[in-house]
DNA sequence: CGTACAATTGAGAATCCTCAAGAGCAGTGG
DNA sequence: CCACTGCTCTTGAGGATTCTCAATTGTACG
């Protein structure tokens, strides 16, 4: 059953401090606004956008999760990353306008589509906003460095443990339980993710609920304890 | 022995091509000149800026490499890239204005000071120079996906023959022989870059000089045969 | 020429992968 | 309501790659 819900613009939405909206003056908010056009909510492994397809619109995130992934010549899939509510995608099309990886849903989920032409002129219009786009690509940025410490000579144990307490202190950021969530990815999606495969994940997971670090229900995680999940991570920059 | 040059500056420099100034017009790189400070060269490691420092300015690079890195609570370091002339460094400051990752020399180097508080006034001012700092940008995001591609789930013999592909390609876009090239960094530096061990780094080198892909001797590089490096090397997106 | 450091090479050990089978859960249809 | 199918996830055993430790060679620099 699907209930047509009234449409959350960015005064009214709760992720608007997350967001590109984030320093802006009301004016300049409604300005923001007007060029967002609603796209229809996405289904479950419903693609956002191709690599190598032109790009046209960058996508913040309202609702729902995506994992995006680099499809290699060889064929085979690298996840470069997963992306919450109140995160900008497709910014790495910056350089040629061309999206440089796949982005898909990870479960229904919903996305302000912002048309390049329109938002590129509103950035040089407002100097907040362009301000604000700055501030996010170096975000993006400083994630993906944090990514390659993560995949950089780490053990199967701390990179399990890394990836589920980066998670929390983004469930965190957005106003969720820290020590309590509900995985929106699978297994393989992980695995991929953390240059492991499924099985090991899977070994990694039981092992940290041996040690009482973390309960486990299909794709539901609690953490029973935080400091000890530190412990095994520990080499993690996390600024 | 060391004479003092005559400073290049940009309309001037071969790079400007592959730095900020590209796209932009004479006077509009004139003014790009007025704000550039040219700080005195830097010796084979010495710090450019560290992690943790507020930034006060980015650093485009006009002769010499970099290497940058991320110390994690633990205090080991993972090498998060290395940067070649024309590139622009400090990108990953621009979310909270603090470095996130420390940035040293890895040979006798010179760099062009842009302090930031001139610099973003000149952005707004010159639509070009944005538009060109963007597509910087979309470069590094694009670039940091290489890497994460690079580190995930891949064999140390693809690794080794993916890195020095793409050192190759680089040092072609800079007008250099693409078959022959000095690496600027150690054994331990590529090993750390790549998630691997000193020891697997050099088995690998020997490995494929044995195969008759490349020819090492000690820092220098010759590739013998490009095709078989691609096909090792294949599973690599190198957009 | 000798010292210090970087790089290579070898042997054994540990981690993670591969292959294989089994368990748990959701959806379908009789 | 229950078996049946398909899928994801888990668990086990053996094997391969890479790491660790150790020794040797090679190169740069005083």
């Amino acid at each position: 059953m699907k209930l047509t819900q009234p449409t959350i613009t960015c005064p009214d939405c709760k992720l608007s401090e997350l967001c590109l909206p984030f320093g802006l003056q009301k004016n300049e908010v409604t300005q923001l606004v007007d060029i967002v056009k609603n796209k229809r909510p996405l289904q479950a492994d419903e693609l956002l956008y191709g690599q190598g397809q032109a790009c046209e619109s960058l996508y913040a995130i309202k609702s729902g999760s995506f994992r995006s992934f680099i499809t290699t010549l060889a064929g085979d899939e690298q996840t470069i990353g997963f992306y919450l509510p109140g995160e900008l995608m497709g910014l790495d099309s910056l350089q040629h306008g061309r999206f440089t990886c796949s982005t898909v849903a990870l479960e229904t989920a919903s996305v302000c589509e912002l048309p390049l032409s329109h938002f590129n002129e509103l950035c040089s219009r407002i100097p907040r906003l362009q301000t604000q786009l700055m501030r996010i690509l170096g975000k993006e940025i400083a994630s993906d460095h944090d990514k390659i410490v993560l995949l950089g000579h780490r053990s199967a144990k701390e990179k399990m443990a890394t990836f589920i307490l980066m998670l929390s202190l983004r469930y965190t950021a957005l106003g969720f339980s820290s020590t309590q969530f509900n995985l929106s990815m699978g297994r393989q999606d992980i695995a991929n993710f953390l240059g492991l495969t499924v099985e090991t994940v899977s070994r990694q997971l039981t092992y940290l609920s041996q040690q009482g670090v973390i309960t486990v229900k299909q794709r539901g995680i609690q953490i029973d304890n935080l400091d000890l999940l530190k412990t095994i991570v520990n080499a993690c920059p996390l600024h």
